[in-house]
DNA sequence: CGCACACCTGAGAGCGCTACCACCACAAGC
DNA sequence: GCTTGTGGTGGTAGCGCTCTCAGGTGTGCG
């Protein structure tokens, strides 16, 4: 028993079974140009009964349109594409792109970057690209080549539409609910220094602080639990009067109350804590994690969309953030 | 200022410039056959020197090689693509895809399927198929056209090579945790009652009860945190003595950890909970989540693998699991 | 009746690449 | 001398599809 394997019907086969041309069965399977109603019926018949697909590889070809989207994220080294969040961008994307018959590619880029994205540019397989934490070098070093087909989740620029998260309004709601609730020595723990989006919130929390008065206190965090409960413990000790520490992230948030738990010290009793993201796991922590929405998903099914799109699309760099109170602050 | 944009170089341009022929140059760039050192090198450095970057859809097309790798992930609806745990596998078949020009697409199959398996086997710019909680139907219904470009995540069949991790282990490693600390009357939250991989897990979990003639109390879960909290309530509630719960996944075990504290259940003062799977925040969670590690990017990193290598490798259905003793139990 | 102007169709070129085959030069063997 | 390699090379036929262009076949109008 061999195997006959009838091969894949192609666009030939399906003219051939519907007495048209093969540029009339493009037409109707593409929907492109004009066909007769009767034309039209009849290769929808035939492709319908032999089962066709078209072959996006080919159409690629020819149109010069590129199979795969490449989420490119920057980071000190490889390790980065193993984060949660990528995955969830990833994810989001490979949805997106899937009816396009497109798919998801996920590298890593070097945080000088320039041969990477040089390379992606050159790249006619690529039909865009979705660039994550990116960096202003990063931004800079993109190829005119891929202008028009690359968006960034985080900071933008004139040739980058950005996609982001209204960094400012959720850091604001989360520090007025804490304010609210009386606390006033309010510390934050911040996303990695060389992340230009993660600082924005870092702003806000300044300003804010500012404007009411209020002591800064920062401690350098990577958006990770490890290092969000190590940062906690380093700012209860330079400043024992902590009553409230913002972190900028809800892994963080979840490391520092892990860590402060460890020192012995009540959530939200001694000190409140809250986030930034909203993931799953922070309606069931313990305590309930009070933290602002992070519409990541929604954010980088926009980004994925633009670059699928082609078109220049006006950049949404303000995806509204919720406030979501719960009882860690 | 028009758009001069150097079109992408191509074959023909590294060719011409080697001063070599189309043949010899591809065979150079793809690495096949025959070229002489001097060739090799003229070739090598006019690639280098236009920067040109094979395309994969030409490629393909000419091979008959497919550009695509599909997640294929069966559920009762749609939403299931939005779940972590498929994110972590589309990010991990990603970065396995990237270097050899491929992409991922993210698909749902309803769990009945047939029709959307039988169009994955008919395209031909799909190179494989990762079938994630796969049911023994949509396993029936993958067409021979598939056959040794598939494999599942969960549960397999005799022509589909299947990853897994080994749930009995786990669950025996953590079950034996929980009886060694003197745990008796324990319930389980199971996973979702039409997939069959979460099933191994459960019926360790019975054969362990039988064995040790300790009740059986089962209460069905979905691995969701919400769901998982609803269930714990209904076991404390039927078997008031119960003084452990084992969750069939992490996500599980929080939402029951939640709950109960919630009813006024210390844990794991008066009920330990365990989970399964290990994610990041489980380190964290207060308390510290007991469980036992699920490797799913390893896993999805094989699965990927064998799809890619199109050889019949050797399925894997017992990724090894292994306690972590934290505090919850 | 003839001409314009729809609407529709098929032939054919070619996207960028690989793979097959024919070819060349040269060395070794009957 | 002729065959038989052997390592290197170029010509060329497509892979499956889209798209342009040159034709058709009708209808409406002067």
């Amino acid at each position: 028993m061999s195997t006959p394997t009838t091969r894949p019907a192609t666009l030939d086969d399906v003219a051939r079974a519907a007495g048209v041309s093969r540029s009339t069965a493009s037409r109707v399977i593409a929907g492109t140009g004009f066909a007769s109603p009767a034309a039209r019926d009849r290769v929808a018949a035939a492709a319908d009964r032999l089962g066709y697909v078209p072959n996006q590889a080919a159409r690629a070809l020819v149109r010069g349109a590129g199979v795969r989207l490449v989420v490119a994220v920057s980071g000190a080294d490889a390790t980065v594409l193993d984060d949660p969040y990528v995955d969830r961008v990833v994810g989001a994307a490979a949805q997106v792109c899937a009816p396009h018959g497109v798919g998801v590619a996920l590298e890593w880029l070097s945080l000088r970057a320039p041969a990477g994205l040089r390379r992606l540019g050159e790249d006619r397989s690529v039909c865009g690209v979705v660039l994550v934490n990116t960096t202003e070098p990063v931004l800079a070093a993109v190829p005119t080549g891929l202008r028009g087909r690359v968006a960034s989740i985080g900071i933008g620029s004139a040739a980058v539409p950005s996609f982001d998260v209204d960094n400012a309004a959720g850091a604001g709601a989360v520090l007025r609910h804490l304010y609210d609730s009386g606390r006033r020595r309010i510390a934050m723990v911040t996303g990695p220094r060389w992340l230009s989006c993660a600082g924005r919130s870092v702003t806000a929390y300044r300003a804010l602080m500012r404007a009411a008065d209020l002591p800064v206190r920062l401690v350098a965090g990577d958006f990770s639990a490890a290092r969000g409960g190590r940062a906690a413990l380093e700012a209860v000790t330079r400043w024992p009067d902590t009553d409230a520490i913002f972190a900028a992230s809800d892994a963080t948030a979840l490391g520092v109350i892990s860590a402060l738990r460890g020192r012995g010290i009540g959530v939200p009793g001694d000190v409140a804590v809250a986030g930034f993201d909203d993931i799953p796991y922070a309606a069931v922590s313990t305590p309930a994690l009070t933290t602002a929405t992070h519409p990541v998903r929604r954010i980088a099914t926009a980004a994925a969309t633009a670059v699928l799109d082609g078109r220049r699309v006006p950049p949404v760099t303000a995806f509204p953030s919720t406030l979501v109170a719960r009882e860690s602050a």
